[in-house]
DNA sequence: ATGTCCGTACATTACGGA
């Protein structure tokens, strides 16, 4: 079994590279975020011709996320289970889960919590300890998952490069961080690095200030695991190749083996 | 020091979000 989670940035802005990287890779499941339109303008029809059925969260403008799968897949959720709406509106479209091969796939993008202020910050934790409950849950029924996506915090210093972030931006603030160790405490892998336990294995690199070419990137994407789904883990890298394309997403494919 | 890209709308440029 292999999976892989990317933000896009716009799936129909990045339609041709999706479907190329699809061809040359086929994982069983590709997790997108930032898919950036509504469920009805989803090329559904694009990647059901590359073998690929579709379950799509979508919303206008932002956000965004949706499942590819070439196994048999259950929905399960549509939003983050214990989450509210934001005051007087709808969920935003962050979190999309299914069922495939035994195991439960959430699939999530993590409010960035740099923008709206204190506020903005707050409901990022307040997602985190949502995630961290569901977690919870599932470990609680004794469910095998992945909980993968755009987590939006680079858990420790060796995440990011020198000067790629302040110290009190949102994806590195010490609230932050010790919501994404909660996961790990609960009994979660961070598969990425169960692989490679140190050094740079960055997943991002910013469009500005020749970020790509310098090498200045964050390692924000993460796939992690429960505990009998760790056991089966095999690889988890980043697709670094992806980024040096032309008009790239600001993000690479994470792709991970399980042994099956 | 600075460097970008996406989608939207009171649209042909400005803006929020990342």
């Amino acid at each position: 079994m292999r999976f892989a989670t990317w933000n896009v940035n716009s799936v129909r802005q990045r339609l041709g590279l999706v479907t190329d990287w699809l061809s040359r890779n086929s994982p069983d499941l590709l997790l997108l975020q930032e898919i950036k339109c509504e469920t009805a303008q989803f090329p559904a029809g694009a990647f059901q011709e590359a073998g690929y059925d579709s379950v799509v969260v979508g919303q206008k403008s932002y956000n965004g996320v949706a499942i590819l799968s070439r196994v048999p897949a259950t929905l399960r959720h549509r939003h983050l289970p214990g989450l509210e709406a934001p005051e007087g509106g709808e969920h935003h479209a962050r979190y999309v889960e299914i069922e495939a091969g035994g195991i439960v796939f959430g699939n999530l993008y993590l409010p960035n919590g740099n923008s709206g202020g204190a506020d903005g910050y707050q409901a990022k934790l307040r997602w985190m300890d949502a995630l961290i409950a569901h977690a919870r849950d599932m470990l609680a029924s004794d469910t095998d998952f992945v909980l993968a996506g755009d987590y939006n915090v680079a858990p420790t210093d060796e995440d990011f490069a020198t000067g790629a972030l302040s110290a009190d931006d949102a994806l590195v603030r010490p609230e932050t961080r010790e919501r994404f160790r909660a996961l790990q405490w609960l009994g979660l892998t961070d598969a990425v690095r169960a692989v490679t336990p140190r050094g740079p294995v960055y997943t991002f690199w910013d469009y500005q200030a020749g970020c790509w070419p310098r090498d200045r990137g964050l390692r924000i994407d993460h796939a992690m695991l429960s505990p009998r789904v760790a056991e089966r883990l095999l690889s988890a890298v980043p697709d670094r190749m992806e980024r040096d394309k032309p008009q790239p997403s600001d993000h690479v494919p994470v792709v991970v083996t399980l042994a099956d």
